[in-house]
DNA sequence: ACGACTTTGTGAACGTGTGCACTAGCGGGG
DNA sequence: CCCCGCTAGTGCACACGTTCACAAAGTCGT
């Protein structure tokens, strides 16, 4: 491994996403160049650090200027392997299951969901969106097919881990968890979850210990 | 203000409540106490750091033996300020707002789903699971009546920012955001995100930059 | 051709978070 | 009653992340 030196740290790979976002707004409006000042506004932090951010990924500013808005926005794109598809699977077409299937802000991001999966036979060969539904024995298959490479877990908790262990089986080493459980994958596989009671009762922390404790 | 000492880090903020939701599992097996190596490895981290997280809220465990789990579980939830509800308001009668709506798990965590609000006429007067669809121009007055203290929004990204304006003008000043846009409220406002598409890019890259590119 | 101006890239200081390893202290058994 | 085993609490070193401040390096106007 040559460039161990330039691995990216944590905490800017989770910035990135939203300096692409700020880059292609400013393509929409014909903007060729950015400056750092212009992009940290943009992506609500400080200027210092988005230089820092972007120098992990080479030098492409040029002093005096900023920087090219559509080469930047093709060099990060490369870099977060945003330059084809990620076909995901959807574990679970329940609620929220099957509202992420008819949301298209997943696509139109590159992200199509190629597949929905329920252990409930009854809900099996429905289809939602045009996404059909599948059983849980077919994932291995469907992963081989179709490419998966991420999956997304929306079964309830209790169901987390043993359909993590399903992905992961099926060589699927991306998973995404809507469920409020602690699910653990190996050290080879990434996870990262989305928990919105988490997220409320932090809110709650911060509202209970607000100096002026508004209602 | 007296005890800023004992100001309790982000960090440890943000892991409190899979505390929780591990001492309520416990509750539920009818452990009375738990080692913080028991609870550690429930809540997906090091002993330590359980252990250093619990100590800001007081020393509530007992040497030899442990903590309380009945105990502990009332002083968390005493902390993060769930001794009550906190009813929320929905920004936005769309997809992802209607599911959230529909969805039960909020209620159950103490947070109850007040009121949707959107600006599309057709939308106004219309229920979802039993929550009424109001117009913007309520939001004051809706606030006000129901103690409302903690906002969402699920607005198209475009609107956002606005939203968030009014809700801050509405005196929520805790607000969760799903739109993909960046929003800045001010310091004494608590603003977290949630955003899929951002999740999902972050999967891309380490799925790019894997030493085994799978598939 | 040059100097004034702009903006990047980065070294260094600082702050926050993590985890080890040890001490303090409780309970239970002999 | 005392000692042994166990586990909470914490000081400390280290890793990671953020921010400042400045030199380097480019542009642009004259
Ligand atoms: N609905 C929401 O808005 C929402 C919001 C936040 C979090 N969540 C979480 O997302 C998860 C799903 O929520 P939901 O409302 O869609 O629940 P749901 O009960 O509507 O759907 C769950 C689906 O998973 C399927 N399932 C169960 N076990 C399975 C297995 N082993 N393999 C495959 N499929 C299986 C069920 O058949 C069902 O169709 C829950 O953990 C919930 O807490 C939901
Ligand atoms: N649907 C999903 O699964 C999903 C997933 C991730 C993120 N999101 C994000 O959540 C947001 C909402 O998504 P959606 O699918 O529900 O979109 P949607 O278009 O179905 O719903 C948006 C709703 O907001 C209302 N609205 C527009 N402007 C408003 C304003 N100023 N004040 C109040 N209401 C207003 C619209 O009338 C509409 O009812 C989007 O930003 C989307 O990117 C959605």
């Amino acid at each position: 491994m040559p460039d161990r030196a330039r691995r990216i740290p944590e905490a800017t790979v989770a910035r990135l996403p939203v300096y692409l976002r700020s880059l292609a707004e400013l393509l929409d409006e014909k903007e060729s160049t950015v400056s750092s000042e212009r992009l940290a506004e943009m992506a609500g932090v400080n200027a210092a650090k988005v230089r820092k951010d972007l120098s992990y990924l080479g030098s492409y500013g040029t002093r005096g200027v900023g920087y090219d808005v559509e080469y930047l926005l093709f060099q990060m794109s490369r870099e977060l392997g945003l330059t084809h598809d990620w076909p995901v699977v959807i574990m679970g077409a329940g609620n929220l299951g099957q509202a992420l299937a008819n949301y298209g802000g997943f696509t139109e991001r590159g992200f199509p969901v190629a597949a929905l999966i329920d252990a409930d036979p009854d809900k099996v060969g429905r289809q939602y969106h045009g996404v059909q539904v599948h059983h849980v024995d077919e994932l291995p298959r469907l992963a081989e097919e179709k490419g998966i490479a991420i999956g997304i877990i929306a079964t309830p908790a209790s169901a987390a881990q043993a359909v993590a262990d399903q992905l992961l089986e099926a060589g699927i080493r991306s998973i995404l968890n809507f469920a409020p459980a602690v699910i653990t994958v190996p050290p080879e596989a990434s996870l990262r979850k989305v928990d919105l009671a988490l997220e409320l009762q932090i809110l709650s922390f911060y509202q209970q210990h607000a100096p002026d404790p508004a209602r």
